[in-house]
DNA sequence: CTGAAAGCGCTTACAG
DNA sequence: CTGAAAGCGCTTACAG
């Protein structure tokens, strides 16, 4: 688990080469105005020709400082968060934090891990996707931790700290509201897993967008599934079958919508034509898929960005309240509906 | 850009508690065996009461070694790259070392300054993807760099490490075999920029494939395009308009795929029935587009991991002649051809 | 099995 | 503007 590195050029070397001190060769690594631009030019030369490496680490540990910022995301391969890595790069990238990543697959031994090793190599800010059900252990923990930490994404209760996230009941709602206009009764909310808080959170929102329109819910219209394609495929086929059936469907997720569009062209229903479709998320394929998704958008990158924003107020040590920043989705209309 | 940090507590300081040499702290903390039990719990005690938390970095820089590895990709919202990822993630993580991640976003620039910043932080090994046109200089570094290295998806000419990447003429060669196969004479490529290289070894592998079955290539056949949707609608609706069109159609990528499928439909030619399509690359969407893919997979997650145990053999100062490992491409088979 | 001392490559006061 | 010395938090020989 080691490599060890055979002689690298040291500040001192170059100092003795160029003839200077090595405090003076210091602050010229470290572009300090107040040397002479000729020895400035000398010591430059030197580093040059010893092919002299600044040792960022021996410099951090000295100077007890830190330019590394620790990202932990649940999974890589979810289009989502390879948006939000983007946004949080982009950010990071212009300030010079070089970035240590890790990836928890949603298991919290892993996270638990990956807290340590991002605190054992001195990281100057966190930026923590947490895993669906972090333990009553890692919130005490990440309560200890006096690094710069932002939470993203999945809030935890308990947690002091900065937030950013999305407001999920409200781009149910909006997508409910979306079919409403036009004209729909019977909205089905199709697909995604009773218990997960994300189900829990886009059914609040559909309940209230129904509700103010004076609607009820129909249960017989609720239909949840795998939050796959296969899901969507399955519960579009039971809601189907409903002697009333619906007129437009709100899906828990883009995956589900196309299982539902799958479904629907199936059974000769075109979507977009003959039944209304909304999605959720807002995967690039939605835009590609035939016909085109309308959906709902919670801009990935822009949560990345936010994150990695507030992370970096906390480093430079700006005053201010603990914030917490709830981006609001926004509707993306395309063909389904 | 660098953030302090309070006081740490020290291997000195709990040892003190402890009522033990710092040596004897030091050796706990690497779990060596020869502790004995009683002192090893009452230190692990101590530091558990001061909160004490290991400093990999004071300790990687004394020992002269690193358990960090750089990666360096091009596009983190790419799925090929973001697959990749996990296969070096997966791999690494086995072997307990820490990833540090950079994107180029295919700027040769970027690429220079994450390299001098991974080499600055002292990783123990680096995995690279170069942008599409390194130049000179950055070739002449590489070779002068001493850590571990293995290049990757990309060869570089004149640099010498182990190399991972894939056979790209050959996945073309499969998949136009494959339309071959089903009885094809007149076989179209479609998309993708003729210039690069991509592109060439895309119509290498074609071009073998026609005439190792006795066919010439039919210049009429080949249309270029932007390597994105839009391109590859633009490509079909161009070729369809042959006096003699193709019957079935090898695709630069997925991406144009779509849009090649898109535009058949728009012709009421269905694809998989009436023309026979080919993509090239396996995105995630193949298997869910409608009608799913039949495509090139050249399975990103595997050469990441091939990636990441060539460089853990470097590190691991493994003896064996340098390495360049080329995956062979894989036809997967669904409906659209 | 344990302890005292030196050193990894820097930066930080502090004198000059 | 420059130099000599101490120290960041560890590990490494080397004695005991």
């Amino acid at each position: 688990m080691k490599q060890s590195k055979k002689g690298r050029v040291t500040l001192q070397q170059v100092a003795k080469h160029a003839g200077v001190s090595t405090s003076t060769a210091s602050l010229i690594v470290r572009n300090n105005p107040r040397i002479s631009e000729a020895t400035r030019k000398k010591v430059l030369k030197s580093m040059h020709e010893l092919g002299y490496v600044y040792d960022r680490i021996a410099a951090n540990l000295r100077s007890q400082s830190s330019d590394t910022v620790g990202i932990i995301i649940t999974d890589i391969s979810n289009t989502f968060f390879s948006e939000f890595l983007i946004g949080v790069h982009d950010a990071l990238d212009e300030v010079g934090y070089t970035v240590l990543l890790g990836t928890t697959f949603d298991s919290v031994a892993k996270q638990d891990h990956l807290l340590s090793t991002m605190m054992e190599h001195r990281v100057g800010g966190l930026i923590l996707c947490p895993v669906s059900e972090s333990s009553q252990d890692t919130i005490e923990r990440l309560n200890e931790i006096d690094t710069p930490m932002v939470l993203a994404v999945r809030e935890l209760p308990g947690v002091k700290s900065d937030y950013v996230g999305i407001d999920y009941p409200e781009g149910a709602r909006i997508a409910v509201d979306h079919l409403l206009g036009k004209g729909h009764k019977r909205i089905a909310l199709l697909g995604g897993i009773k218990e997960s808080s994300t189900w829990i959170e886009r059914m609040a929102g559909y309940r209230e967008a129904l509700s103010r329109a004076g609607l009820e819910v129909d249960e017989s219209l609720v239909i949840d599934s795998a939050p796959t394609r296969e899901g969507g495929l399955e519960a579009v086929l039971k809601v189907l079958e409903n002697p009333n059936p619906p007129t437009a469907i709100f899906c828990f997720s883009d995956l589900i919508a196309f299982g539902v569009m799958q479904g629907l062209m199936m059974k000769g229903i075109t979507p977009g034509k003959d039944m209304d479709i909304v999605g959720f998320d807002n995967v690039p394929v939605a835009e590609i898929y035939h016909p085109p998704l309308t959906t709902i958008s919670s801009f990935p990158r822009r949560i990345g960005k936010e994150a990695a924003n507030l992370l970096y107020q906390q480093m430079e040590k700006i005053e201010r309240e603990q914030q917490r920043i709830i981006l609001n989705p926004e509707l993306i209309i395309r063909e389904s509906s």
